[in-house]
DNA sequence: GCCAACGTTGGC
DNA sequence: GCCAACGTTGGC
């Protein structure tokens, strides 16, 4: 069991438009870096991750699932380009902003906080509870 | 809205 | 294979 993070423009796609999307779940295509893609090659089903809202919101606000593994991305003819299927799993209690990650010194490693344009990023399982507390829930 | 950081592209 | 130019992302 691995643990991620995956990040969007709410006004491109935003949790509710996730949870609408119910436990059939919805591809996350559209990545074009290939140390995203390279993570989603990774994932396996039932791995866990964090959805986090960029730009004006910056924090994570829900837990998804990976529901298909890395398969190639509808919204391109290029074969370079795979992503996996997501769905939501719950809200968080409380949204964790990026402040909070940040002002959490065992947070530090944390790729958001040191890279943060990578979109889609592993986490540690260490991190992944610590932000589960934060948020209110278990991990 | 600006700009820094980063990734990609293409000419050499 | 290097590197300058360019485009994109995301925090501020």
């Amino acid at each position: 069991m691995a643990y991620w993070l995956f990040k969007s423009e709410p006004s491109t796609w935003s949790w509710d438009q996730q949870v609408a999307k119910g436990s059939a779940g919805e591809e996350w295509d559209g990545v074009r870096n290939y140390q995203a893609r390279n993570f989603m090659r990774d994932m396996k089903i039932g791995d866990l991750g964090f959805f986090y809202h960029s730009q004006k919101e910056k924090a994570i606000v829900g837990i998804i699932e990976v529901c298909a593994t890395a398969h190639p991305d509808s919204t391109t003819d290029d074969e370079r380009w795979d992503c996996v299927d997501i769905r939501a799993v719950k809200p968080v209690v409380h949204s964790v902003s990026l402040d909070m990650i940040k002002a959490d010194r065992r947070l530090d490693g944390m790729i958001l906080v040191k890279n943060s344009r990578l979109s889609v990023q592993p986490v540690q399982e260490s991190e992944w509870k610590i932000v589960c507390e934060l948020a209110g829930i278990s991990p």
